[in-house]
DNA sequence: ACCTGAACACCGTTCAAGT
DNA sequence: ACCTGAACACCGTTCAAGT
């Protein structure tokens, strides 16, 4: 076991299998696991990460790879540019489903963050939004995202025989909602179209 | 140390010390902590609770209880009891910021959710929404909602110097943004009030 | 610089024993 | 029924030792 002429372990590495791990085990991330995942002892992480917190910073990363700033082009009508960037934030964090907790309790890290916030505020900008308004825009944005990938992994909502009798329109309302993925689509649609309008809204006519 | 005449423990003063202790720990819950804090043996907690998951749950209750159905009025204008609601929604979360990461990861808890969910569907459905609508836009409020609840906590974009150079934009719309509490008050105000008028407008005219 | 293996403090949970 | 104290498996992290 001596130290390996080419090095068994770098961060980029270490990120990838721990969001692979994480999301077949449905949230759940330990090291001895991650450790085992990649063929080291578990003390090996701790000369590429200060510990568990980096690893989880080190997911977002790959995640934000993923997604990339280049995965939406933004030259095109600011309301199809915006929602083409939503909808590439969500569906990266839709690769991951059962990584989602652990990844939607903070924005994507640093370096990713930027680039992706410099390319909304000058479309948001040139739409015609005035400084004060973009950065709002987007963390509400951004907001309905992180917690639209943590509903991916919603419990579905039950309908007892009490629901029945004591809930009526709630019972209606869900006979007519799919109980599939294609509910969380469905909010995710609802509730993007509903910002845009709304956000149109707030521009000068 | 025999079993008191009077129950030490119940699941009401569990849930609400877990919430209270969590918070001033920033998301940090463990159960030996929790039972010093109830001055009771840390195997006390099992005779009432299957777990740690349990707990939390607890916890979402007590932050539903705090909530209540009843505190928001939903004889008045669809719009502003809607709003009505995912206020006093949020500000449940936002009494208790540290417990937040805690809390989030999922919608409150069975019996309080089926309450609040009744009252919102009979709400939308009365203001002209179709059966199919109104499961999708309480969904996609509440994913909202949820999101801005972790954002209370997000940390805060910094403006680095290398930020000023490579992303100008950026630097410009974060020089208009407040750097304290008031800036996720003001995302979760643009985009209520931008959901809200999105909503409308699916309404037949 | 990079890995191993032993070691430590600590956590979640179980269970027999006590009233 | 409800609590204690001991016990167990397991986790995150550190560190000396090896190349």
């Amino acid at each position: 076991m001596p130290r390996p002429r080419t090095p068994l372990l770098d961060r980029r590495r270490i990120g990838t299998a721990a969001l692979r791990l994480a999301d077949e085990q449905g949230g759940v991330l330990t090291i001895p696991a991650l450790a085992r995942e990649l063929g080291v002892a578990p003390s090996a992480l701790y000369h590429h990460v200060s510990g568990r917190g980096e690893i989880i910073s080190l997911m977002r990363e790959e995640l934000a790879l993923e997604t990339g700033p280049d995965d939406w082009n933004s030259s095109q009508p600011w309301e199809q540019a915006l929602e083409e960037w939503a909808r590439s934030y969500r569906k990266a964090f839709a690769a991951h489903p059962g990584a989602v907790p652990l990844l939607a309790t903070a924005p994507l890290a640093e370096p990713f963050m930027h680039a992706m916030y410099e390319k909304v505020a000058e479309l948001l900008l040139t739409a015609g939004f005035t400084a004060s308004q973009v950065m709002p825009l987007i963390n509400a944005l951004e907001s309905f995202v992180l917690g639209s990938a943590l509903d991916l992994v919603a419990p579905p909502v039950m309908v007892s025989d009490v629901t029945r009798e004591t809930a009526p329109h709630l019972t209606a309302v869900l006979d007519d909602t799919p109980t599939d993925h294609r509910r969380a689509e469905l909010a995710f649609d609802v509730g993007l179209g509903a910002l845009i309008t709304g956000f149109r809204a707030l521009l000068p006519r």
